[in-house]
DNA sequence: GTCTATAGATCGATAGAC
DNA sequence: GTCTATCGATCTATAGAC
């Protein structure tokens, strides 16, 4: 019988959820205990670092999902147009059209830049590399844009006229 | 013998620089004392409504500027190609080439959104009509990447990709 | 107008029973 | 492991003296 109390690693993506929502400092406890079903005790057993150890841990799968799903396959693809097309689906997808949020983006606007600095410049680097600063701006900006306008057709239509830069090359 | 006492409206600049550094949950009024120099008898004095007032009085100052430096003269000049020019000074300017945060933007990624979504979501329309999406999201997220990368180049050089980008249509 | 003092709520974090 | 109770600090906002 699997247990249905939460282990550690089953409360990340909840923790993102809210950190995403929120900001970092807009996550109060409350917030994340209620969205989690776990008292404070509970999630001090499980990050004795509290917040910061809470939005470190999600930082780091955040990381690990970008790493094994966009990263990996744009550097190491012998097809690069077919790993740049994966990338734009996986990265729609992730983004659900640009109406959630990147947390690592987020952070780095934020006063919470300094605090996660190395985690966000390191993500940002890796991405960068392995497509390009053009693009990685684009689909940030995008999620902005969507964001303001309310609007996730203009995140979209903005990864379509990406999408077709990089085909004509 | 004008006065050293602040005004109202000497405190926007200030109160925008708080907002833009520590967003809006993390500017505390205690912050915003210490950098104004007013008690909070003043501020609430100035500002009745509290910080939602002082945050839509700045949102306010903001649209002004760039109704009056941005997005008219791209509505209304006779030759774009100068307006386009000057605009891309103009923001590169006042982003302090990217570590300068775009307040309206952060406002859209953070849970303030709702709170403010009529002033941010004007703001990004005008400035889409007068411009063109393309160019608006890139500059947001060139802000995103100067920030995370720690290098105002990166903003820089997005700048210019797009300013070759427009010279050759 | 500006200040200090303070209310009342909520913050992150801890202690200790179970 | 999970909970409740609670700490001290800090938050926004108000009251009232000057």
């Amino acid at each position: 019988m699997p247990r249905i109390v939460a282990e550690r690693s089953d409360t990340l993506p909840v923790l993102a959820e809210v950190f995403r929502e929120h900001g970092y400092e807009g996550a109060s406890l409350s917030l994340i205990s209620k969205a989690t079903g776990l008292g404070k005790g509970s999630l001090y057993h499980f990050f004795p670092g509290g917040k910061e150890e809470m939005a470190e841990a999600v930082l780091s799968e955040i990381d690990l999902w970008f790493e094994d799903h966009v990263f990996a396959p744009l550097r190491e693809s012998s097809r690069p147009e077919n790993a740049i097309a994966a990338m734009f689906d996986s990265v729609d997808g992730y983004f659900h059209s640009g109406q959630r949020v990147c947390l690592v983006g987020a952070l780095a606007l934020g006063d919470t830049r300094d605090r996660f600095a190395r985690a966000v410049k390191s993500y940002f680097a890796r991405w960068v590399d392995a497509l390009a600063e053009e693009v990685v701006g684009g689909i940030q900006g995008a999620i902005v844009l969507a964001r303001a306008l309310d609007d996730p057709r203009a995140f979209s239509r903005t990864l379509n006229r990406m999408r077709l830069t990089l085909e004509k090359r």
